[in-house]
RNA sequence: GCGGGCGUGGUGGAAUUGGUAGACACGCAAGACUUAAAAUCUUGUUCCUGUAUAGGAGUGCCGGUUCGAUUCCGGCCGCCCGCACCA
C-alpha cells in the first residue's frame, strides 16, 4: 500500500525546513566559489511562467554546483525603479513606492514557494533608500573619474512614457517600453561616458567564451568599431565666396572681400544676419572654421580616393544649416528629406536624393581636379563626420548616386583576372579585394596596402589623419521621471553645477505631494524638493529633478549582492570590497536575450567604472564570465466566437471542440505565441503550484525544449510531468528501505550489475547535459533511468545505489521530492547537502557490445562480441554473417572497414 | 541589403571529434486490471511494399567529398532573430 505523494503538503514542509536552517545563506567563500544568478525581476506584481523557467534554470546550476562541492551564492533582489509604478499610480491611484512594495510582497510568497535555493538574506530593491544612496555615491565618483559629465544634446524624447530614451532604448525609431515614435529634442543631459571604454568593452568580448556567441555579435556590431581616415577636402579658392554669397545676399547688396580676413568675414556675415531673422543663432565661428578648414570627412576605403567623383553632406551638416538660409531650392529639398520619414526602416529604404550646393573642392592628389559638393539623404549626420567623398565604382549607395545624377563612374580597384582596359562597372559596385589601377602612386597595391598608403600620405599632407570609429555614443541617463534614483546634483547661479556632498546622501525621493495625474516631472513641480541652498556659497539653489535611468539600477546589483556578506548589506559602501571582489564575477547568469545590447551592456560598462573608481578589484571588468539566455514559455492564444481572447484556464473540452466554460461559446486555436495578458494565453504559475505543485512546474519548463529556445506551455506536458513525479515516489515508497542511498554495489553480478551500468551511464549523461546548458537531456536521461528501475526488479544494495543516483540527480530539477524521497530512503542528512554521485569509471564500458554490420554503408546486421576482439577475427564473423552474405550477393568484396568500438562496413562493387 | 541561427516522425525533441537516424517525452492504437471510469501496468507506433523472419525510401531541395554524411563543402528554398544607407 502506498501513501499518495501530496505536493501540497511535502513542500512548504521542506521550504520550512530549508528556511530554519538557513541552508542557502552564502557564508564562506573558500577555494571553490560559484556566484549563480539569474536577472532580478521587476516587481509587476506577478509571477509569471518566464520567471519560472528563468529561475528554475539558475537553480539547477546553483544545486548542481553546490553538490558538487562548491561555495554558492545565489541571491535574489528586485529591480524596482521604473515607469509601470507611475503609470499604475497614475491610473488607479495610489502611489508608486507602495504600488512597488505591495508587489513585491505578493511576488515574494510564490517565489519562495517554488523553493528556489536563494539566499534571501542579502535581498533588496533598487528603490530602497539605501541602494539608491550609494547609487548616488557612484554617481559622484563617477563623475569624479570623468565618467559622468553634462551637455545639451539632440535627445531621443518619447512623447508617451514623457522622458528621455538613450540610443539602445530606441527600437525601430519607437520606445522601447511605450512604442511611441520617438522625437529629437535638444536638452541639457547627464551622460555617463561609455565610449571612454568602447575599445576595452569590444576587446573584452573575445574573453568571454562562455557567452552565446550571438549576444557578442550583438554587441561588437552596436559597438560598430571601423578604423579609417579622417580628412578634410579643400574648399576651391572661388567656392568659398559661393558658400555665402549667395544670390540673395547679393540683391540685397552687400558685398563680400575677395580675399577676406576673419574680421572682415564676420563683418560681413553679421551684415548678412541682420537682413534675415533666419540668420539667428548661427555661429560664426563654426562657418568660419568650415571655410578654412574645408569639409570633414571620414572614410574606411582611402585607398580609393583616385575613384572619388563627388563629396556627399548629410542633409543636417551643421554648412548645410548655414548655406540653407535663403536658399529655397537648398530648403525645399530637405524638407523633401524630412519628408520620406524618420523611422530607421523608412531612412533605410528611401531612394536615394541628392542636391547639388554648386561648391567645389581639390582632390588631394590630383591637382587641378575639383568634386562637386552635393548634399545626400543617404549620409548620416549621426556617424563619421557627417560628410564622406562618394567613390561609385567601389560603393553601392555612391553608385546609385552617381547613376541618378549622371557623375562618373571611375573604377580603380582591379579584380583578379579582370582586364584593365575592359573593365566596367555596370550598377553592381565592386567591394572586394583586387589590384589598384588608375590610381598613380597606388597602383600595384592591393587593399590593404593601398589604404595604408593613402593615409600615410594624407598625414604627410597635413589633410588629416588614421581614425578609429565607434558607433557606440554616450548613454544619456537623465530621465525625466519621478520614481529613479535622483540625480546628486545641485545647479546655482554663482557655483554653477555642484555635486551634492556625500555627507548629504542620500537625496531622497519626497514622498507627499506627488502627483502624477499632470504631464510632466512631478519632481520639478514638487512644493519642496527642489528649493535646496547651495552648500558653497548658501544662496538659494535649484536641486537637479531629473532621476538615473533605471538600466543604472541593475548595472551594479550583482556587486551589491556579492559584497554583502557579514555585517549584511553595507551603508556606507556600495559593497564590502573584498568580498565582492572574491564572488565576482558572476560564474552563470541567466535571463533573457532581449538585454543582449542594454543591461548586459551598461553592466560591462559600469563594471570598469567601478573598478576604475577602485571600488571593486576585478581588473578584466567583466561582470558576467559565463551567460545563458533562455527562450520564452509560449502557449496557444484562444479565441472565441466574437474573436475575443480567452484564457486557456476558462476552457473546457467537449467532444473534439473547445468550448468557454461559462458562455459555452465555441472557442478556436490560434498561433503559438510568448506568453502575454493582453493576448490572454498565460498561464498563472500560482494555479500550477496549487493543482500540481512546484517540482512540476519546474520539471515541465525544464523538460523537453531546449533551454535556449521557447517552450511552449501545455495542459498534457504537464501532466505527464506529475506522473513522472508520482512515479518516482512509487519506486521510492516499493523501495528496499534496508540500504542506504549512498550504497556502492561494487560486488554487483547479474541484473544487479546491468541496472549499475545503466545507472552510471546516465548519470554521465546527466552530469554532462547540466554542464552544458542542455537540461533537456539531462530530463531524457533521469526517464531512462527511472524506467530502468522499473524494469529490474531487483531489491538490493546494486538498486539501492541506482534509486540513490537518481534521487541526487532529479535533485536540482524537483527539489522537494528529492527531499521527501532522501529521507524515506534513509539518506544522511538533507540531499541539498548531499555529494553529487561519484561516477564509477567501470561501469561505463562493457565487455560485450553490439557492432552494427554495413555492406556498402547500409546497415545489414550487427554483431554481438567481446569488446577487444582482433579486428581479424571481426571480420572472419562479418563475412559469414547470414544478412550480409545475402547482401553481398554476387559481388565482390574491396575491403573490409572495422572501426573498433563502432561500426563494420564491408565494400563491394 | 548585411550578420547570426535553424530546417529530423502526428508533436516537442535526441543523435557535439563523420560511424546502428528517430533516444526520451507528448499524442495515438491495442491489451491487462475494473461492474464502469479514473489511475496504473504491458505492447506497438518514420513512411512505403495489402501479409514481413524480407526489401525499398528517408534528417528542406540539388550536387560534391568519403568505405560511410543529420553532421563536412558548394548552390538553392523556407523560417526565426539581430542590425539596418555606419561610408
Amino acid at each position: 500500500m502506498t501513501n499518495r505523494y501530496n505536493a501540497a503538503e511535502v513542500e512548504p514542509r521542506w521550504q520550512k525546513i530549508w528556511d530554519e536552517a538557513d541552508v542557502f545563506r552564502a557564508n564562506n567563500k573558500g577555494d571553490k566559489k560559484f556566484y549563480a544568478l539569474e536577472m532580478f525581476p521587476y516587481p509587476s506584481g506577478r509571477i509569471h511562467m518566464g520567471h519560472v523557467r528563468n529561475y528554475a534554470m539558475g537553480d539547477v546550476v546553483a544545486r548542481y554546483k553546490k553538490a558538487q562541492g562548491f561555495d554558492v551564492l545565489h541571491p535574489m533582489g528586485w529591480d524596482a525603479f521604473g515607469m509601470p509604478a507611475e503609470n499604475a499610480a497614475k491610473e488607479n491611484g495610489g502611489h508608486p513606492k507602495d504600488w512597488t512594495y505591495d508587489n513585491i510582497a505578493a511576488m515574494k510568497a510564490p517565489l519562495k514557494r517554488l523553493g528556489f535555493a536563494l539566499d534571501w538574506s542579502r535581498e533588496f530593491a533598487t528603490c530602497d533608500e539605501a541602494y539608491y544612496k550609494q547609487q548616488q555615491a557612484i554617481f559622484l565618483k563617477f563623475w569624479e573619474k570623468g565618467l559622468v559629465y553634462r551637455k545639451t544634446a539632440k535627445v531621443n524624447w518619447d512623447p508617451v512614457d514623457n522622458t528621455v530614451l538613450a540610443n539602445e532604448q530606441v527600437i525601430d525609431g519607437k520606445g522601447w517600453r511605450s512604442g511611441a515614435v520617438v522625437e529629437q529634442r535638444d536638452m541639457d543631459q547627464w551622460f555617463f561616458k561609455i565610449t571612454e571604454y568602447a575599445e576595452e568593452l569590444l576587446e573584452g568580448l573575445d574573453t568571454l567564451e562562455r557567452w552565446p556567441e550571438k549576444v557578442r555579435t550583438m554587441q561588437a556590431n552596436w559597438i560598430g568599431k571601423s578604423e579609417g581616415l579622417q580628412m578634410r577636402f579643400e574648399f576651391v579658392s572661388s567656392s568659398r565666396d559661393k558658400v555665402f554669397y549667395n544670390k540673395e545676399l547679393k540683391n540685397l547688396g552687400s558685398s563680400i572681400p575677395v580675399n577676406p580676413s576673419q574680421k572682415e568675414y564676420t563683418e560681413f556675415l553679421e551684415t548678412a544676419l541682420s537682413l534675415s531673422p533666419s540668420y539667428e543663432g548661427v555661429d560664426l565661428n563654426v562657418v568660419w572654421e568650415s571655410v578654412l578648414n574645408g569639409i570633414e570627412i571620414f572614410t574606411t576605403r582611402p585607398d580609393t580616393l583616385y575613384g572619388a567623383s563627388f563629396i556627399a553632406l548629410s542633409p543636417d551638416h551643421p554648412l548645410i544649416k548655414k548655406i540653407a538660409i535663403n536658399n529655397a531650392k537648398l530648403e525645399a529639398f530637405r524638407a523633401e528629406c524630412a519628408k520620406l520619414g524618420t523611422t530607421e526602416e523608412a531612412i533605410a529604404t528611401a531612394p536615394k536624393l541628392g542636391f547639388d550646393t554648386g561648391l567645389k573642392v581639390k582632390h588631394p592628389f590630383v591637382a587641378g581636379k575639383t568634386l562637386p559638393v552635393w548634399i545626400a539623404n543617404f549620409v548620416l549626420m549621426g556617424y563619421g563626420t557627417g560628410a564622406i567623398f562618394g567613390c561609385p565604382a567601389h560603393d553601392q549607395r555612391d553608385l546609385d548616386f552617381a547613376r541618378k545624377y549622371n557623375l562618373d563612374v571611375t573604377p580603380v580597384v582591379l579584380p583578379d583576372g579582370e582586364d584593365a582596359a575592359t573593365y566596367d562597372i555596370g550598377t553592381e559596385a565592386y567591394t572586394g579585394e583586387g589590384t589598384l589601377f588608375n590610381s598613380d602612386f597606388l597602383n600595384e597595391f592591393n587593399k590593404a596596402d593601398g589604404i595604408s598608403a593613402a593615409i600615410a600620405k594624407i598625414q604627410d599632407m597635413k589633410l588629416g589623419q588614421g581614425v578609429t570609429n565607434y558607433r557606440l555614443r554616450d548613454w544619456g541617463v537623465s530621465r525625466q521621471r519621478y520614481w529613479g534614483c535622483p540625480i546628486p546634483v545641485i545647479h546655482c547661479e554663482d557655483c554653477g553645477v555642484l555635486p551634492v556632498p556625500e555627507a548629504d546622501l542620500p537625496v531622497a525621493l519626497p514622498y507627499d505631494n506627488i502627483d502624477l495625474t499632470i504631464p510632466g516631472n512631478p519632481l520639478d513641480r514638487h512644493p519642496t524638493f527642489k528649493h535646496v541652498d547651495c552648500h558653497k556659497c548658501g544662496k538659494a539653489a535649484r536641486r537637479e529633478t531629473d532621476t538615473l535611468d533605471t538600466f543604472a539600477d541593475s548595472s551594479w546589483y550583482f556587486a551589491r549582492f556579492a559584497g554583502g556578506q557579514g555585517k549584511g548589506l553595507p551603508d556606507d559602501a556600495p559593497f564590502d570590497k573584498d568580498m565582492a571582489s572574491q564572488w565576482m564575477p558572476v560564474d552563470q547568469y541567466v535571463g533573457g536575450v532581449e538585454h543582449a545590447v542594454l543591461h548586459l551592456l551598461y553592466a560591462r560598462f559600469f563594471t570598469r567604472g567601478l573598478r576604475d573608481c577602485g571600488l571593486i578589484d576585478l581588473p578584466s571588468g567583466e561582470p558576467f564570465a559565463g551567460l545563458f539566455t533562455q527562450g520564452m514559455v509560449t502557449h496557444a492564444v484562444f479565441t472565441d466566437e466574437d474573436g475575443q481572447y480567452v484564457m486557456p484556464a476558462d476552457i473546457i473540452e467537449d467532444g473534439n471542440q473547445l468550448l468557454h466554460i461559462e458562455t459555452k461559446k465555441i472557442i478556436t486555436q490560434g498561433d503559438v505565441i510568448k506568453m502575454s495578458k493582453s493576448k490572454k494565453n498565460v498561464v498563472d504559475p500560482n494555479d500550477i503550484i496549487e493543482g500540481y505543485g512546484a517540482d512540476v512546474a519546474r520539471w515541465f519548463v525544464l523538460s523537453d525544449s531546449p533551454p535556449e529556445r521557447d517552450v511552449e506551455w501545455t495542459e498534457s506536458g504537464v501532466v505527464g510531468a506529475w506522473r513522472f513525479s508520482k512515479k518516482i515516489w512509487n519506486l521510492v515508497e516499493g523501495a528496499n528501505k534496508e540500504f542506504s542511498p549512498m550504497s556502492l554495489a561494487n560486488d554487483a553480478s547479474g541484473d544487479a550489475l546491468e541496472l549499475r551500468k545503466f545507472a552510471h551511464k546516465a548519470l554521465e549523461k546527466i552530469t554532462i547535459g547540466i554542464e552544458a546548458f542542455r537540461f533537456n537531456t539531462s530530463v531524457a536521461q533521469i526517464y531512462e533511468l527511472t524506467n530502468a528501475l522499473s524494469k529490474y526488479k531487483i531489491q538490493d544494495a546494486a538498486r539501492a545505489e541506482s534509486l540513490g543516483i537518481l534521487i541526487r540527480t532529479i535533485a536540482p530539477f524537483m527539489p522537494h521530492l528529492a527531499e521527501e524521497c532522501w529521507s524515506v530512503l534513509g539518506g544522511d542528512g538533507l540531499v541539498y547537502h548531499a555529494p553529487w554521485p561519484k561516477l564509477d569509471a567501470a561501469m561505463l564500458v562493457d565487455d560485450n557490445i553490439t557492432l552494427p554490420l554495413q555492406v556498402n554503408g547500409k546497415r545489414r546486421s550487427e554483431l554481438s562480441i567481446p569488446k577487444d576482439m582482433a579486428k581479424d577475427d571481426i571480420e572472419a564473423l562479418a563475412l559469414s554473417d547470414e544478412a550480409v552474405i545475402r547482401a553481398i550477393g554476387d559481388g565482390t568484396v574491396r575491403k573490409v572497414i572495422i572501426v573498433p568500438g563502432r561500426i563494420v562496413n564491408i565494400v563491394v562493387s
